[in-house]
DNA sequence: TCGTTATTTAGAAATTTAGCTAATCATGCA
DNA sequence: TGCATGATTAGCTAAATTTCTAAATAACGA
């Protein structure tokens, strides 16, 4: 039990939830760009992070000076479906969508000097 | 997003984990029961069943002096699936079959009365 | 009606968690 | 080699959560 429990509890989380969803749809995306979704900081995206690859549902690659997470290759499909289906029409979720379209249009380093100047 | 959050939440608890394992075992079970099973206070089970319910995830049904709880109808069936498969390996929820058969033999106001005599 | 019993609600204590800032680590580049 | 940059870790605070005991509510039965 003590794994699926860690898993809910990790996906217990609205930001969580939101990173999942934007993972799901995008394949890879890096701490920064996640950072400019949620508009937390960048330590908070990090813990948040480490909370899901810690339960074992991402998985990072580290390219160059970039760490890109992923949705792990096991990650239960049955749940991930409930998920999209279920926050399909959720606003945060559908404004997370715009977002990413805007925020991945702009290559990841100019993203990040970007972020930084504000 | 907010009910599906709400929902995951409510399943994120060891405790609470368990009575949705048990009343997707037997059907109904009434507050002492899951008090027996869980072995913690009454009230703490109530409080439980009132997270449970607020997200849509059980209803409840009065019988004279016992309210019996189940899992409702529309339960999300993929994560219910997900749950039941990556826990029936858990010792936990292992040893909790048994106890709730032990439970189950005796009539309710039997268990109630033996458990307020400890 | 009064006492007993099952459950819920209220309130308090202890623990956990999400978020921040500051400091550290790691990597590419001048 | 030193500096700049992206990410992580550490340390702290505020808010939420779990649990308990005590009190309130509801319902049966003598």
């Amino acid at each position: 039990m003590e794994k699926t429990l860690k898993q809910i509890k990790a996906l217990a989380d609205g930001n969580r939830l939101r990173i999942v969803m934007a993972l799901s749809a995008h394949n890879e995306l890096c701490v920064c760009q996640i950072t400019e979704l949620l508009q937390v900081s960048t330590p908070t995206v990090s813990r948040h992070m480490s909370v899901l690859q810690n339960a074992g549902l991402v998985e990072n690659r580290k390219d160059a000076r970039w760490v890109h997470y992923r949705l792990i290759e096991g990650f239960p499909a049955a749940v991930l479906q409930w998920i999209q289906s279920s926050t399909s029409c959720s606003q945060v979720i559908l404004q997370d969508k715009q977002a990413l379209d805007t925020i991945l249009a702009y290559p990841v380093d100019e993203l990040c000097r970007a972020r930084k100047q504000r």
